[in-house]
DNA sequence: ATGAAAGCGCTAACAT
DNA sequence: ATGTTAGCGCTTTCAT
């Protein structure tokens, strides 16, 4: 006998039938004390650790949850992960994890094989909530599946963070300061966040009674690359703008380092907000006023949410929740300045 | 004929036995293009996805490699992941991911769990390379283990950053601006970081015919907590250091809210080193000197050691890998003042 | 309370 | 080239 031991190894060893070790090993209620002991024993000699992939294969269910996120190396993402892998463990299930890079094709791959993994649940970010593929790929998923921050497939349990508030917020401060050109950095509409920030940007304008220059809103991207990209752009132009907000969670970098290359002094030149809260925002000099929010609390209520399916038995509506944002105030902002 | 399809469904579908559909599945020669065609056909038809748990029970592998990481919203070991996920994916094996919170309970129960799932192998970083425990469960594991950035227990593979020779640079250079009061802090030397990290430090100084105040010298641990306390500790003693190398990869905004909190001006009062850098680092007002590596390279050999074992057929000595770093020099160091 | 045995979905060995 | 079947390790009936 050589290898990993088996059930079969135990009960043999134990004097008795696998199902006994079986009933022992899952806490039966019918079992003699006899028998318990002597399986303990035989299970400490042996060192056996019952095959998890037999137990699956028999009872049909993996306890197994997996994860796309598109890029786990944005500390607000690792937050989201750990959390969320945190409570799933305690709760006996393991988190199989993938990243996407925010690329349809990984993300159709990775349903297939999670799909052919028998997970017994998923959470993703999207790369878009139209395509047509995805949603179709979605639908064949016999699973729970949430979205991390997206609206679409309706019909399924989502956490999403109220960037639009906090976009508002962000926007009404920056107006009562007396900006008028402020410029808003962003995702693509096709991506929740993106949508989110635009229409609250929007929102605090109309609520001051005045219009967004859409030249001024930049939906392309979330990334540090896009935010140094437009930032550069647009603060070369004939008319630059007095502030900025940057709304992606690692995009913040980017726009310090453009306005850094452009000599601009923060707040004097220009004012910033952060879409995020960063070690970096915290930080720099002068500070950042930023929008923050908890990913590990968002990690925290998609695993409620999947376990309430999983284990508490619901069977109803999509599941929603939208977590608050604040906005915090700190150095980066200030009136524009009366001259150009 | 109602649930998930199994092969068999997919048999009698296309009018086969299943052993012609695994052979078609698993793209065996000798198939004729006629079974070939219905089978490729009902596949399609019932939207049949192989069951790969009923696979690695079959095959006693799982095609699953587990990562146990202290903390994956440190954006270094994301990366880490990232690369890793990425490899492995490319490879036909899934990533099961978890966090240790640096905590000897959770590393013991994750490798428990790891050798219940039937991982093919593990990467992991340890709280301890001395500890008892953990060495034997380590020993235990029948499957490769890969460690990051550990170099205990000898007998495995691991894939290690060259703190020494990173620290002994920053050192060295700290010590030609004039230094002579720095102070060291980073993580416990029962982790080789932190252990590599004093080495370098004291080599860099013996280097110089000089002697390290052992004062100066505190391995306590790699966080921004400590970072910060230890830092606010040192700076309100009698004769406060001029240098301070920030020894972790998540230490530097601890150590940097402590300096701020001082009142002191970087590097004009004191001269700042990151022991990893960072967008903070980068972006920071003076930009931090940095010892730099890759997270991502790291992840990726980590990978490839792993599949040499698990499909190269190598059966040899531990392999070991040791990354460079470089110092990356910005705006926080200078030489110390004259004057106290 | 416990033993015996069926069967989860698959692959590979064995027949034909 | 293809069909048939044993068996991977487990849980859960069904007997006793």
């Amino acid at each position: 006998m050589t290898g990993t031991p088996t059930i079969r190894d135990v009960a043999r060893l134990a004097g008795v039938a696998v199902g006994s070790v079986s009933r022992v090993l899952n806490g039966h209620k019918s079992v003699s004390a006899d028998v318990q002991r002597k399986v303990t024993k035989a299970i400490a000699r042996l060192h056996y650790e019952p095959d998890r992939v037999a137990q699956s294969m028999r009872l049909g269910v993996t306890r197994t949850v997996a994860c796309a996120i598109r890029d786990i190396s944005i500390p607000d993402f690792g937050s989201f992960v750990t959390a969320a892998e945190t409570m799933l463990r305690a709760r006996g299930y393991t988190l199989l994890l993938a990243t996407t890079d925010e690329r349809k094709e990984r993300e159709l791959e990775l349903l297939r094989i999670f799909l052919q993994r028998r997970v017994d649940a998923v959470m993703m970010t999207m790369s878009s909530e139209e395509d047509v593929a995805l949603r179709r790929a979605i639908k064949q998923m016999r699973i729970p599946v949430l979205l991390v921050d997206r609206d679409q497939p309706a019909d399924l349990d989502g956490v999403t963070i109220d960037h639009r508030r906090g976009t508002f917020a962000a926007t009404e401060y920056l107006l009562r300061l007396g900006h008028e050109r402020i410029v808003l950095l962003t995702g693509r509409p096709a991506m929740r966040p993106g949508r989110e920030r635009v229409a609250g940007f929007e929102a605090a304008f109309a609520a001051a009674g005045m219009k967004v220059d859409p030249h001024l809103v930049r939906a392309g991207a979330f990334s540090a690359e896009f935010g140094f990209r437009e930032a550069s752009a647009i603060l070369s132009s004939s008319s630059p703008p007095t502030a900025l907000i940057s709304g992606g969670m690692a995009m913040l970098p980017g726009v310090l380092r453009a306005v850094a290359q452009h000599g601009l002094k923060i707040p004097r030149d220009i004012s910033i907000i952060a879409g995020s809260d960063s070690d970096l925002a915290a930080l720099a000099s002068p500070a950042v006023t930023a929008i923050r929010w908890s990913g590990a609390e968002q990690g925290q209520i998609a695993v409620e949410l999947l376990l309430n399916r999983l284990e508490g038995g619901y069977r109803g509506e999509a599941q929603r929740v939208l977590l608050p944002t604040e906005l915090i105030i700190r150095g980066s902002c200030a009136p524009p300045r009366k001259s150009r």
